[in-house]
RNA sequence: GGGCGUGUAGUUCAGUGGUAGAACGCUUCGUUGACAUCGAAGAGGUCAUAAGUUCAAUUCUUAUCACGCCCA
């Protein structure tokens, strides 16, 4: 009979409307009270399904299924992020395309243009979540600029700004001169390149003498307030306190002396820019050092800079310094050097220390409770590894700017009056309230903040805000805190910490019990995936050629703890024959007419392989889930595959075989009911990892018809072990070594496979007669035996072997030729002296004896006597060969 | 410079203080009524190197080498 295919995209679309319709991944109160809870890393509303996605939800949505079918009440929260910079370019762009200029549109009609925007593109993302097959709620679906979202993000605001945990000031801070924006710290990619460093003489006054600086942005010189050595540095110090000063601004500075100028570093003096670099910026600080800006906001040189720059860009004023300063003589050399210069992660353009006004958040003081709390495990990372890497970022972290100059975003709910003061409420209205109070008069005109907040920032209340935070909702009762997190390591400073700060301070509780951290996904030869290199990977490629559950058992069965995904195409293949594996064993079931019609009691099931199949089953069940609860994924899918692949359908299938072509009805009968129940158990057990098709062979299977549920809402399978079924495991276990073995001698002989032969015991025979025996018919069919006979065969058409150390003897219906075997034989035999004597010696040692434990001595002594009498056989045999 | 991680079969990776494991690949054989997206059998490892702890080290400790990541 020939079978249809397993057709992955129309099932996974029809199982997939099916679920949907159906509501399925709504939470559902079961009978225990249980609640599990997981919140989306909310991907960019302009993000599209990488690689990275496709691990990060392929994993929640296995923790999601598994406890969903363990009885819990479970929700896996979706949702979006606005990805403030990156939306707001998109829609720049793409008004540009048609000649709009966004400064023409003005702020309202341009953040009209991105809800636009929003509503057409916003969604892609989740509808490519849903082809993986993700089970969240979205019903729930929530994005971070809804209006309950921005309600908690005021909220919050407010609430840290009136108790002293947000604040205004006037700083250095990370200025991206091409859009135009303060950015937090964690948004610089410090990187390595190859600079000039330009060594510059400063003369001093009423001196002929000068001192050296040395610096890589010689431009910066326009904004020079002093020039530093250190104060133990015995060259300069006589020089302490003079005036020098700079070439071509002929501006006179004073020589400082500040612990920050290293003598072993370049000349041992430096110049201070207070204005343009945060270590000047301190040392500035510390000696009262006028700052002097030089840059415009777009990183050219501003009224402050020499009459010939302004306007200048910063590269093109540097080029033409460098060239005055030669004319001039200043320049005494230039040396090439590798330095880390910081770049902006969006818009990847150098980023300028800037002296500007922004919102900063009081980060130190809001990492105090989540630093305890991780202490205290009650919050507890795995692998265990980052946790030490959280706190050395916690413990040493700075002021959060919060604070952005574009439009898309949380407007900051702060207010000024005429004069500045600065009025921060969740409305106008109240701030109006506080305006009139303090102003005590009549005609106040406010006019609100013009800066956004950091994406991160509403980020950092996800997992409360998407619950209804600030009210009390039935879901935020039940709901928080989560029970874990699943996220990448790139985002534990970003987004991890943050949460962890917010949820701590205004909640009682912390966001999530456990965070997950997995690595990255990269191509097969270890390289990260990037568009410049040409090797990504696309997952909806992967999803059409091979279905998602192809690609969600490969990632899921790749997550080893700290360990990077090398994915390649042949993994993806090997999953995808596993699921036609599983369909084939299915369509066997079909074939012999295998249907679960009705419930079935295991404790009266007869037949020894259905016996050792379920036990086999119970173990895997139990790994399966004990590895899932400890997040080991890889082991957990590999068990399942061990099971199914090689336990079920290479042995119990086969074992099957014989029994249908017997004319034990009764056996048929278990047989035919049993198999199919056992495929339902794997369906079970598979349903994590592989939902579509488990979901769409439980349908076709007709399961529901006795089990009452869809899969997806079916209960985790919890069989307890039933030890009236050990022996005849026990037995089924020795058949498929006497087997295996039978098979390899056969291969070693060159004999083909497919012949026959007839078993006979040389010596007393003890257990394995009557095993063979008492299963005959199995060993029949899988071992292609003949029958039992009572004489050997011939010397020259029979083979001795050791099975379960006794001797049996195979006998063929023609000679065989058996140098071949003898030598393997005595090979063996050489392999199992050299054991023995290793044992041996190793008993002999009296430190051992004394020191060891008493079952590894008692193990070894056993060793020893089972392999001495292996050895002796293994010679009788040998000897017969001649 | 500081920190973290990795090094085990041809490849990708599990694992363990006391007999070294899987998947893929490879070799040989095989279309017998589930499956060639398959079956059977097999080859393949000084567990990076060195020293130490131990009765015993691939596993623990230290150092070295190589690679990767994070922070400054």
């Amino acid at each position: 009979m020939e079978f249809k295919k397993y057709n992955h995209i129309e099932e996974e679309k029809k199982i997939s409307d099916f679920w949907i319709k159906k509501g399925s991944f709504k939470p559902k109160k079961r009978k225990s009270n249980k609640k599990f809870s997981i919140v989306i890393p909310p991907p960019n509303v302009t993000g599209r399904l990488h690689m990275g996605h496709a691990l990060n939800n392929s994993l929640q949505d296995v923790l999601v299924r598994f406890n969903r079918m363990k009885g819990f009440e479970t929700l896996w929260q979706p949702g979006t992020d606005h990805a403030g910079i990156a939306t707001q370019a998109i829609v720049e762009k793409n008004l540009e395309k048609k000649g709009i200029n966004k400064n023409d549109l003005g702020r309202e009609k341009f953040i009209e243009k991105v809800w636009e925007w929003k509503e057409q593109s916003g969604g892609i993302i989740l509808d490519q979540l849903k082809k993986l097959g993700c089970s969240c709620d979205w019903s729930r679906t929530r994005f971070t600029m809804d209006k309950d979202i921005s309600h908690a993000v005021i909220r919050v605001f407010v609430d840290l700004y009136n108790n002293k945990l947000i604040y205004k000031d006037k700083k250095l801070v990370n200025w991206d001169t091409q859009l135009q924006t303060a950015i937090s710290d964690l948004e610089v990619v410090q990187k390595d390149v190859q600079s000039q460093l330009y060594y510059i003489d400063y003369s001093i006054e009423n001196s002929d003498k000068k001192i050296t600086i040395a610096t890589t942005r010689p431009e910066t010189m326009m904004g020079d307030t002093a020039v530093a050595v250190n104060p133990k540095d015995k060259r300069y110090i006589n020089l302490i306190g003079k005036n020098v000063e700079i070439p071509l601004v002929s501006r006179k500075v004073k020589i400082i002396a500040d612990h920050y100028a290293d003598p072993e570093q370049g000349s041992g003096a430096v110049k201070i820019t207070p204005a343009h670099d945060f270590n000047d910026y301190e040392v500035g600080k510390r000696n009262k050092l006028e700052i002097i800006n030089i840059f415009e906001k777009n990183g050219k040189i501003n009224k402050n800079g020499i009459n010939e720059f302004i306007g200048l860009d910063r590269f093109e004023a540097r080029k033409l310094l460098v060239k005055k300063l030669k004319e001039t003589g200043s320049l005494l050399k230039i040396e090439t050097i590798k330095n880390k210069v910081p770049y902006g992660d969006r818009s990847n353009s150098i980023i300028e220390p800037l002296l500007t006004e922004q919102w900063f958040v009081n980060a130190k003081k809001l990492s105090k409770k989540p630093i305890s709390i991780v202490n205290k495990g009650k919050t507890s990372f795995f692998p265990s590894n980052w946790t030490k890497i959280f706190f050395q970022w916690m413990k040493n972290i700075e002021p959060w700017c919060i604070s952005r100059q574009i439009w898309w975003g949380h407007r900051i709910p702060a207010w000024y009056d005429e004069n500045n003061n600065i009025f921060v409420a969740e409305n106008e209205k109240d701030a109006l309230t506080l305006a009139k109070k303090k102003n005590k008069n009549k005609r106040i005109i406010l006019k609100q903040e013009t800066d956004v907040l950091d994406t991160w920032f509403s980020s950092a209340l996800w997992p409360f805000a998407t619950l209804g935070w600030p009210v009390k909702t039935k879901e935020l009762l039940k709901f928080y805190p989560t029970s874990v997190l699943v996220t990448g390591f790139d985002i534990i400073f970003f987004w991890v910490a943050r949460m962890l700060m917010m949820g701590n301070y205004f909640n009682k509780q912390t966001p999530f019990h456990k965070i997950y951290v997995h690595a990255l996904v990269r191509d097969e030869k270890g390289q990260k995936m990037s568009k410049s290199k040409g090797n990504v990977i696309d997952p909806l490629e992967l999803i059409n050629e091979f279905g998602a559950d192809s690609l969600r058992f490969t990632l899921i069965s790749m997550a080893s703890p700290g360990r990077d995904v090398k994915l390649s195409k042949d993994r993806v293949i090997g999953s995808r024959n596993f699921i036609t594996k599983i369909w084939s064993a299915n369509n066997f079931l079909k074939l012999n007419n295998c249907k679960l019609d009705k419930k079935v009691n295991i404790k009266s099931i007869k037949l020894p392989i259905n016996q050792w199949v379920f036990n086999e089953y119970i173990k895997t069940q139990n790994l399966v889930s004990k590895n899932i609860e400890i997040f080991r994924f890889d082991e957990a899918s590999r068990h399942a595959y061990q099971f199914v692949w090689h336990s079920y359908c290479d042995w119990y299938l086969e074992f099957l075989k014989p029994i249908f072509n017997s004319k034990n009805k009764s056996e048929i009968k278990e047989a035919k009911l049993f198999s199919s129940f056992m495929m339902a158990n794997i369906l079970r057990i598979l349903h994590p990892f592989i939902p579509f098709f488990t979901e769409s062979v439980w349908s076709k299977n007709r399961y529901k018809a006795i089990f009452k549920e869809d899969l997806i809402t079916f209960s985790w399978p919890n069989y307890k072990n039933l030890n009236k079924f050990d022996k005849n495991q026990t037995d089924i276990n020795n058949i498929i070594k006497l087997i295996s073995n039978i098979r390899s001698t056969k291969a070693e002989l060159k004999i083909p496979p497919k012949l026959f032969c007839d078993v006979s015991f040389s010596e007393k025979p003890g257990k394995l007669k009557e095993l063979i025996n008492n299963y005959f018919n199995l060993i029949k069919h899988a071992g292609r035996v003949n029958s039992v006979i009572k004489n050997k065969h011939n010397n020259t058409n029979s083979i001795d072997i050791l099975v379960l150390k006794e001797k049996l003897s195979l006998g063929f219906s023609k000679d065989v030729n058996l140098t071949s075997q003898k030598e393997r034989i005595l090979q063996k035999i050489e392999s199992i002296k050299k054991q023995i004597d290793k044992l041996n010696n190793k008993l002999k040692n009296k430190a051992y004896i004394k020191n060891a434990p008493k079952e590894i001595i008692q193990n070894d002594k056993k060793l020893v006597k089972e392999l001495t009498v292996e050895e002796g056989k293994l010679r009788s045999i040998v000897s017969s060969i001649n």
